[in-house]
DNA sequence: TCATGATGCTCAGTGTGCTGATTAATGTGG
DNA sequence: CCACATTAATCAGCACACTGAGCATCATGA
């Protein structure tokens, strides 16, 4: 006996392997460069240009500091530009370039196949299920730290 | 338009939230000090005593080179013994020690009690199906590795 | 105007997680 | 017995993600 749990019944180790078995079919089907992370800042900047790091930072739900981070990176390969906000100079202002715009468009469609693979072990219903009992759970704890 | 994405119908960008957001509350009201990870390879050992590293990764699911980093940590904190096999030079063995043994009593208490507040938004079907849905997923993308 | 506070960013430090290369030890076939 | 493959562990390098500290800039009130 000896006490010891079965970690199937804790989400944190669940959620854990989860992400790690995605981010593994991620770099197989759909990019081995540009990751997750920086495809949904990359999206974001699709839906809404000209923003700073800090808003940037709450639309996709990562922290400031990892963001600097990460835009540094898709800035040193050409994707977006950083620029000091000329009105208010302790903002940098991201936006997409000509080839950033081109990966997006590239990975969108990727990202859908890919998906698709991903979730095929469930019927459509439990799809839906499993996304939005996890956008609850997560939405939940993300409104405690507000 | 412009083809921006709804990354909450993406099931990886959803588990790094929930994930990252399982790890705020773990260090809130679990410990500062032993992480969710390192509290799996506690767990695993409570579980199954002298193993190597190469099996510990499979009962908790991490790559070698992770291990090998976590296990060290928990060593130089005192919490595990790492020995060489006397029989298989190649291996390390591990046991807990007394402390890492009390360690993870204690912490046995306090992840039941974070696992009911992080999943408090849900019934309990509804928590029943998130685990079993997020283990069929995660279950099939590792078989497929193998 | 000028002190105070708030805001946006950066930096250092730590931990998690991967790949790929290397090293050491064991096992096996000729 | 020895060359060869296999196996376990380590190491280097990269990316992600957090905290906490510090810095520059802007906004506000006296």
């Amino acid at each position: 006996m000896g006490g010891a749990v079965d970690l199937n019944t804790h989400p944190g180790h669940l959620a854990r392997r989860l992400q790690q078995a995605h981010s593994l079919l991620w770099g197989a089907m759909v990019s081995e460069e540009t990751t997750s992370p920086q495809f949904a800042v990359i999206n974001a900047l699709v839906e809404k240009p000209d923003i700073d790091q800090r808003t940037l930072s709450e639309q996709v739900h990562l922290d400031r500091s990892t963001i600097a981070d990460l835009v540094a990176r898709l800035a040193r390969r050409g994707l977006l530009e950083r620029v000091r906000d000329p009105l208010d100079g302790r903002r940098n202002v991201l936006r997409l370039t000509e080839e950033g715009v081109r990966t997006h468009r590239k990975l969108v469609t990727r990202t859908a196949r890919m998906n698709r693979v991903f979730l095929a072990p469930l019927d459509e219903a439990e799809r839906e299920t499993l996304l939005r009992l996890i956008a609850r759970v997560a939405d939940a704890s993300e409104e405690l730290r507000a």
